[in-house]
DNA sequence: CGGAATCCTCAGCGATACTG
DNA sequence: CAGTATCGCTGAGGATTCCG
């Protein structure tokens, strides 16, 4: 009950998955779960501001799933859940798209044509 | 020589088609060549303003095509090209996607464990 | 009709410092 | 180690007006 492809979904996903470094976040965490520290090194660039929003707002999503070993010092692990594995088809095809991309930049005809 | 997904090619993605309309665009060009109007009417949300900036970035990206047809009033066309055609499978999972997240929103065991 | 120009707002994000 | 708390910026995006 769902014509193939929903704008309206597509916008959801943006609204969940949007932002500069959810979609790098899940990526990372495709190979298996990880630490706090250890997500900050795969990812160099993010503030530990935006790791600690983004991972509760994945968690939120329930698309990671977090646990904490109270042990001194604390350790907690981050994962994706069945529904976060889910998206792995998503993130491969946009590593792909990200590839292509790039040859594009010379682009082929040069756009913006004058017709009539 | 990619390793199956490479997190720099998922970053320049996102790059290119981040932000709230652009793959929103992409998906409404998906069925055929529209006028400016006619996006503007399928995306009741965005602004002019918008609606000109991503077309034009995604024209730059080599992904949209534009052909003016200098009648009175002015006709603007704007089509996917074969690049913008090839984002179909990211824009259809990602629609998919966004289907299961509004299910998912009652999450399954509740998030967020303490083990030990 | 299909824009361009201008002004303005706000949320996304970074930097820094502090804490259990 | 894994955060929270503040602050400040900047740029994405909206509203409005004008134009060929």
């Amino acid at each position: 009950m769902k014509e193939s492809v929903s704008g309206c979904h597509v916008e959801d996903a943006i609204r969940v998955l949007g932002g500069r470094w959810r979609i790098v976040l899940v990526y990372s965490l495709l190979d298996g779960p990880k630490r706090f520290n250890e997500l900050r090194r795969e990812m160099p660039k993010i503030s530990q501001r935006m790791l600690t929003l983004d991972l509760r707002a994945l968690e939120a999503a329930g698309l990671v799933f977090r646990t904490i070993y109270p042990e001194v010092p604390v350790r907690v692990v981050y994962e994706l859940t069945q529904a976060g594995h889910a998206l792995r088809p998503l993130v491969e095809i946009l590593g792909d798209v990200g590839e292509s991309l790039q040859h594009l930049a010379p682009s082929p005809v040069r756009n913006g044509a004058v017709a009539g």
